[in-house]
DNA sequence: TAACGTGTTGATAACGCTGTCATTCCAAGC
DNA sequence: GCTTGGAATGACAGCGTTATCAACACGTTA
C-alpha cells in the first residue's frame, strides 16, 4: 500500500530473490517455481511496486503503447465510439493508448505527416488507423517502411499485412434501400458521403444495389455529394427537396447528414416523415435524438475498434502468423423517420399513433 | 531523412560534439554557442534523430506525458471538445497525452480509484480532471499524497494547489432566464443537472438569481431532476409537459437535456417553440442541429481546456508560482428554439396524442 | 557413479538518455 | 602579461528495467 516509489531492487529484496526474478514474475513469463512466484507477487503487493515504464521500455525496447491516428472526424462522435473500444481493449492487454489526433480537411497531405511525426516520436508498438488515412497509400508506406505494424478501421482495401476491420456497408445500404423500396418509395434520393472515405463507394454500391435487385433505375439527378457532416446533409437535401419532382425520400449515407436533411425538410415546412422519409447509416448517438428519430444501420464501432486493436496486440506478441481481416454486419434499425409515401399512403398517420407504434430494432 | 534509428552518440558524432551538448541543443537549454547549436542541428536533420522518450523519462525522471482523467461523459461530446484543447497545448509543449477514462457512473468510486492507478502506472507528470472528478475529494486527496500536479476543468471549488478553469455558469444562466422573461414567459420550467457536478447548481442559482432580478416567485413544482444526458431531459420534459398548469419555456440546463426536451415535446405534438420555448446551455455541437436549433449559452471549453493545460504546464516546469484559477464568460447564443409565449392561445394537446405519448415515455 | 537434460535462478551488461561536476575557453580588467 | 569569472563543453555515473548467458538443483539415464 505505499506509494509507488519501490523499485524492483526492493522488491528482490524483500522476496529473497534476484530482480531477474521478480521481472520475470512480472511478465508472467514461465519456469519460476510456484511458490517464488507467490512471495514475489506478495512482496509487490506490499510494497505496492509498480513496474517503471520508462525503464521497461528503455530496456526491451517496446512502450507497451498503442497509437491511435485519426483526422478530426467529420462525423460527429465516430472518433469517440472507436476510441472506447481501442482503449478497452487496450487495457486488457496492458497497453496504454496514446491519441494522435491529425491536421483536419483543411490540409489532407500534411495530416498524414503530422501523424506519422508524433507516432514516431512517441515511439509506439503499433498504430491503428482511422478512415480516411487507413487507406493513404503514402501513410501506410511511411509506416511500413518503418516496421511500424498497424491495424485499420473501415478500410476499403482489407488486404496486406496489417490487420483491418470494416463494416457490410454495401449490404447494410441495399438492405436500407430495399426498405425504402418495400414502403413504396420510387423516386429515392442520395447524399454521398465524402468520398476518401472507404464507406463512401460502398454505400453507394449498396444502394444502386438494392435499386437494381427491384428494377428501380438510378435516376443520377436524385445523387448528391456531402461529406458525411451535417452542414454538407443540410446543403445537399436543400437541392434536393427544391428539384421540380423531388423524391419522397432521402437516404444520406450517414447520420450526421440525415440529421442535416431533417433539418433543411422542416426548414422548408416538409414533414418528416410525412412528405419525405430520410434514413441515415451507423446509428450514430444522433441517429435517436433527432426528431423523428432515424431508420439507420447499426455500425458496430466499438466492437470493431475493439476487435480490430486485439488482433493488432495479438500480432505484436506473434501470436498471430497471417493479418486477420474482419467484417461487422450493420443491423437495421427501424425507427420513425422513414414511412410509406403520402401519395401511396393516402391515410396519414397522426404523430401519437406514430409514437405509440414505435418499433425498436435496436438493441 | 533517414529512419528514426539515430541515437545521440551518433548525432554528436556527425556534428563532432559531445553526447552532452547534442542533449543540451535538444532540449533547449542555454549556453550553446550559436554556431555548435547550429552544427548539432544540421546532423539531427540528416539522421532523422528523434530522442528516445524512455532513456529520457528513465533518465530525468518525467515522463513528458500527461493524463486526461474523465468519466464516461453524459454530454454527448463534451469530452471531445475537452480533448481536443488539452491535447492542443501538450502539443505545442511537447508533451504527449494519455487518455484515461473511468468507470462510467455505474460505480462512482471505483472510477476514481483505476483513473488513480492507470495514472501511477504510466507515470505521469501530471493530470487534468474533468467534473464531477475534478471535486472527489478522495482522488484528489490520493493525488496530493503523490505529489501529483494536477489541473481541474469545470470544477466547484476553485481553490487549492491545482491550477482550474471554469466557466461563468451562473451568470450565463442568469441570462437565460432572463432573456426568456423579456420574452415575456412568466412560467419557466428548469431542468436540473447531474448533482454531482459542481456546474449543476451553479446553472440553478443562475436561474434563481434571474428570476429574482425580475420579481418572478420561484415554482417548485417547476423544477425537475435531470442527469445531463438526452434520456433524463425527455423523461423530465414529460413530466413538465404534462402537468395541469404547465410552462411556456423549459430551460434545460445543458444542450443534451434540452434536446431531448425537444424531442418530448414533439412528441406530444407542441411546437418549439411557438407552444413552448426551449433553451440549453453549453452550445455542443448537439445546439445546432436540433430542430429548432437551440438558444444557449456557449461554454468555450476548447478554450478553457488549453488555458488550463498551459498553466499546468507552466507549473511542472516551475513558471508558476501560484495556481491560477480562471473563469470563462459563456455568451448567450439566441437561436430558434426560443420566442415569445403564444399569447392566449395555448391548444391543448388532444387526447390521442397523450396517449401516444404515455406509451412512449415508458422505457 | 558419472554424465546428462530440464527446470529454475542469478550476475552482469546493456538500453539511450540526463544530471553532476570538472574542465576548457575566452574576453575583460588590472 | 597574468588573473579572473562566466560561458561553453565534456567525462562519466547513473536512471530501473530486460536480455544474455552462466550456474545450479535435481531427477534420469548410461
Amino acid at each position: 500500500m505505499a506509494s509507488g516509489k519501490a523499485k524492483i531492487t526492493d522488491v528482490a529484496a524483500r522476496a529473497g530473490v534476484s530482480i531477474k526474478t521478480v521481472s520475470r514474475v512480472m511478465n508472467r513469463e514461465p519456469n519460476v517455481r510456484a511458490d517464488t512466484r507467490e512471495r514475489v507477487l506478495e512482496a509487490t503487493a506490499a510494497l505496492g511496486y509498480e513496474p517503471n515504464p520508462a525503464a521497461r521500455g528503455l530496456a526491451s525496447r517496446r512502450s507497451f503503447s498503442l497509437g491511435l491516428l485519426y483526422e478530426n472526424p467529420h462525423e460527429f462522435s465516430y472518433t469517440q465510439r472507436a476510441f472506447d473500444g481501442v482503449f478497452a481493449s487496450c487495457t486488457a492487454a496492458g497497453y496504454t493508448l496514446l491519441m494522435l489526433p491529425c491536421g483536419s480537411e483543411d490540409d489532407a497531405s500534411s495530416a498524414a505527416d503530422s501523424a506519422l511525426h508524433l507516432a514516431i516520436q512517441a515511439r509506439v508498438d503499433g498504430v491503428i488507423l482511422t478512415a480516411p488515412l487507413c487507406d493513404d497509400r503514402k501513410l501506410l508506406g511511411a509506416l511500413r517502411e518503418r516496421d511500424t505494424p498497424s491495424a485499420r478501421i473501415a478500410t476499403a482495401t482489407p488486404e496486406g499485412l496489417s490487420c483491418t476491420v470494416r463494416a457490410g456497408d454495401r449490404d447494410a445500404a441495399c438492405a436500407i434501400t430495399e426498405h425504402l423500396l418495400d414502403l413504396g418509395h420510387q423516386r429515392i434520393a442520395f447524399v454521398k458521403g465524402d468520398p476518401r472515405h472507404g464507406a463512401s463507394n460502398e454505400r453507394f454500391a449498396g444502394f444502386r444495389q438494392g435499386l437494381k435487385a427491384r428494377g428501380v433505375p438510378l435516376d443520377a439527378t436524385l445523387v448528391a455529394e456531402g461529406h458525411f457532416d451535417f452542414d454538407s446533409g443540410r446543403q445537399a437535401a436543400f437541392g434536393l427537396l427544391n428539384l421540380p419532382h423531388r423524391s419522397t425520400a432521402i437516404f444520406a449515407s450517414n447520420d450526421d447528414m440525415a440529421a442535416g436533411a431533417i433539418a433543411a425538410a422542416h426548414t422548408l415546412g416538409l414533414a418528416v416523415p410525412t412528405a419525405v422519409s430520410v434514413a441515415g447509416f451507423d446509428d450514430s448517438p444522433i441517429a435517436s435524438r433527432t426528431w423523428p428519430p432515424l431508420t439507420t444501420a447499426r455500425q458496430p464501432v466499438f466492437e470493431m475498434a475493439a476487435a480490430v486493436t486485439d488482433d493488432l496486440i495479438a500480432q505484436l506478441r506473434g501470436q498471430l502468423d497471417t493479418p486477420r481481416h474482419r467484417l461487422f454486419d450493420c443491423p437495421l434499425v427501424l425507427r420513425e423517420s422513414t414511412a410509406p409515401p403520402a401519395a401511396a399512403a393516402k391515410k396519414e398517420p397522426s404523430k401519437g399513433e406514430r409514437a405509440g407504434a414505435e418499433r425498436h430494432v435496436k438493441s
